[in-house]
DNA sequence: CAGATCTCAGCTTTACTGACATCG
DNA sequence: CCGATGTCAGTAGAGCTGAGATCT
C-alpha cells in the first residue's frame, strides 16, 4: 500500500520544499526589518565564530564571495559590521560586527528563533534537535572540504531517546 | 562549551544550506538531460499521484500555478505531458504523463536517486528514513492548507521501527 | 610568474506579483 | 457579480561565471 510516492522519499526534494517554506517564514518576519535572510546570517557567523576575511567568511556561510560583497556593503554603511584592511596581507579585508552590529543581530535573532518556532511547528523538542543534527551531518563533508578545522564539538553520537 | 552557534541550530537556515547543496547535486547529475529538478517534480508527481488540472498540480508541487506553465510547455512539447481539456469545466485542462513521459522518469529518478544517495552518503540507512520523514512532517501542515483531500494516507504512526 | 583576494558586470534560474480573458 | 482557471509580463532575490586590479 506503499505507492512509490518518489519525492516524498527523496531527501534532495524534500530539502528544497522546506527550504522554500522556511523562505518565506523568514521573509515574513522581516517584514520592515531592511535586511534579509544573509545579512542575518552573516552577522550571525561573525558574532558566534569571530571575525574573518571575506573569503574564509563567504566559505562558511555557503556563499560566493563575490555575492558578499554587496551585503557586506549594506551592513556596513548601517554601520553593522566593519571592514578593516589586514596589516599582514594588504589584500585582505577583516571582518568584524560592531556593538550596534550586536543590538541588530539580537532583534533578528528573535525573528528568525520566531520563523523557526513556526516551522517546526509540529515537531517535539527533541525531534527538532534530532532533526538539525542530521540536517548538519549532511552539510558537514562538504563543509569539510571548505573549513580549516572547527568542526570537532560532534559527539559522534546522534542524540537519540525519541523517535 | 556550546558557544551558541546560532547558525548550526536554525533550522530554517540548515534546511536552505542543505537545499543548496541539494540543488548542486542534481543540476550536476541532470546535466546533458535538457530538463531540470521542477521538470522531474512534475512527471513524478503525476506519474504517481495521478494526473490533475494545474493549479491542483501546482498545489501539490508547491510550485506557483503561473511558473507551472512554461514547464508544462517544455514537457509537452517533448511529449513527456498531454494537456487535454476537461470536458466538465472547460476552464481547466487536464495533465496527465504519457508512456515516454514515464520512460524518461525512469532515467530522471536514477539520477536523482543518485543525488539523493550522494547528499546523504555520511548517514546510515535508518538516519535517511529518519530524515526524511522528519521533513516530510515539517512541510505537513503546509500542505493541508492547500490539497483538498489527498492526505489520509499517513496512519499518524510515523513509520517507526528503525531510530 | 603563479596564485590569492576583493570587486564588478552580466547572466540564469527561481519565486512572486499583478493583470487579463475565459468560464462556472 | 463573484470566484476559479490558465496565461502572460514584469520584478526581485539568489547563485554563478568571467574578468580585472591589487597584492603575496
Amino acid at each position: 500500500v506503499t505507492p512509490t510516492h518518489r519525492l516524498r522519499d527523496r531527501v534532495v526534494w524534500l530539502a528544497g520544499r522546506v527550504s522554500l517554506r522556511s523562505q518565506r517564514l523568514i521573509a515574513d518576519h522581516f517584514t520592515g526589518a531592511e535586511l534579509r535572510k544573509q545579512h542575518y546570517g552573516i552577522l550571525a557567523s561573525l558574532a558566534d565564530r569571530g571575525p574573518a576575511s571575506q573569503a574564509p567568511l563567504a566559505d562558511r556561510l555557503g556563499l560566493d564571495r563575490s555575492d558578499l560583497v554587496s551585503l557586506l556593503d549594506d551592513l556596513e554603511t548601517r554601520r553593522y559590521v566593519a571592514r578593516t584592511p589586514d596589516p599582514h596581507d594588504r589584500r585582505r579585508k577583516n571582518v568584524a560586527i560592531t556593538p550596534s552590529g550586536r543590538t541588530v543581530l539580537k532583534k533578528l535573532d528573535a525573528l528568525v528563533f520566531a520563523a523557526d518556532d513556526e516551522l517546526l511547528a509540529g515537531l517535539t523538542p527533541a525531534e527538532r534537535v534530532t532533526l538539525a543534527r542530521l540536517l548538519e551531518r549532511v552539510l558537514s563533508p562538504a563543509d569539510r572540504q571548505n573549513l580549516p578545522a572547527d568542526r570537532q564539538n560532534l559527539p559522534a553520537k546522534a542524540e537519540e531517546g525519541d523517535c
